[in-house]
DNA sequence: CGCGAAATAGGTGTTATCACCTACCCGCAT
DNA sequence: ATGCGGGTAGGTGATAACACCTATTTCGCG
């Protein structure tokens, strides 16, 4: 199961982060003198991070959750399904359950909260390039919850979220669906925003996808 | 079931076509002496339809499938879930399996070619408005066949545009299906139109819900 | 009683999407 | 052999969607 550069005993490891002074830091922390741990590059966003993954081929991706674009969720999305044999660690400040669930389904190794010490961030990262899975003892225990018969689906969105997501669901612009709710425009789009962040998508169409499949909105008179 | 107009005798037709010069020709040849049909309005695309529905309510709409903008399945969608009690007649020059299900899916009470005669026309009108509905020859022949165990669905879309239907249900963007299929952006948005117009739709969300719901796709990859 | 979460909404950009065109190539059927 | 559907692709322009900001109100929770 050690196929790439972790062979020859050395983890390598790739920063997404949207702060350069947080990945420096980060950087520091994991590059000791042991050279266990070799950090090849760092990215800014989720898209230069997919096209970094390609060309670098690092063992592990430390990833932030919220940066501009394509956020931390959805780029592990694509990295675990384009590049399989990557690991990918969420580095986050939220320690909330839609994120955690949004993060494992989108097929994340770890979970660590950005309070984490950086002896156990190395750790985790020497464990999680070995197949280990890493959480931060909050998360854990969420986790473990999610586990036993979650109903963290039905709070995941709030009411008025839900009947955004409904109406998008049949094809509703926005405009449309402001004149439906009677809201404006810019008022769908916050929903559709703080919607788009709680399940870690990037765009309506993969929202309501998520949203069929899991039967949280009645498409039943759409037809 | 005569609430409207229709209760004392006349029956209220308001044409949706995107040509003005068959518009003037369908409502002379419905607009006979005995007065039994009347022409309350015209409109030239599906959203000055919906509009024209709700302010005229009209008993019959007789509408055009290729329009500009919103098409005339996707509006035939529309008023008859936001008025159950009108009814809807396709017109059309297109007698394809794919355009006569996603018309009557749509709800409309009938489905005439365009090469239909003007009495033949004023007749079904007179039916549709009383509760038949009402099919050209041609058509009715196909929708028994339709009836009688269907795998309209598989054919309905091309392999190229199930691929790009795929990808697009994914939450992918144009450009992302383009590079996954090694084909232009605009090819890929020239698929997305076929799909639209094939399926009765007008925007991507909705083309996704209804390759979703139908399992047109496999989705099992996505999470 | 302050504090966060949800709902509301405006400002300001950048991209993506979609409509409407034309055009060429291919294979298949009339 | 001529047409037609499918796949390909470019031009142009309008509008929708989305990112990133700020800001207000309301409401429940320590």
């Amino acid at each position: 199961m050690a196929q790439s550069g972790e062979s020859d005993g050395t983890i390598r490891v790739l920063i997404v982060d949207d702060h350069p002074l947080f990945r420096a830091g980060i950087r520091e922390r994991l590059e000791v003198a042991d050279g266990t741990i070799v950090v090849v590059g760092e990215a800014e966003d989720g898209h230069q991070a997919i096209g970094l993954v390609g060309s670098l081929r690092p063992d592990v991706v430390l990833i932030d959750i919220s940066m501009p674009g394509m956020n931390g969720i959805e780029a592990t999305r694509q990295i675990h399904s384009d590049f399989p044999d990557v690991r990918v660690i969420i580095l986050s400040v939220h320690d909330d359950d839609q994120y955690v669930q949004a993060a494992l389904d989108a097929g994340a190794s770890g979970y660590l909260l950005k309070t984490i010490e950086a002896s156990e961030l190395r750790g985790s990262v020497i464990g999680v390039a070995h197949g280990d899975s890493a959480l931060s003892p909050a998360i854990a225990r969420k986790v473990l919850t999610l586990l036993s018969g979650t109903p963290t689906d039905a709070k995941k969105l709030s009411e008025r979220e839900l009947q955004v997501l409904t109406l998008a669901a049949r094809g509703a612009a926005n405009k449309t669906i402001a004149k439906e709710l009677s809201m404006s425009t810019r008022t769908v789009e916050a929903h559709m925003r703080n919607i788009f962040d709680k399940l870690g998508v990037s765009s309506r169409t993969e929202a309501v996808t998520q949203a069929v499949r899991h039967q949280w909105i009645k498409l039943s008179d759409v037809d």
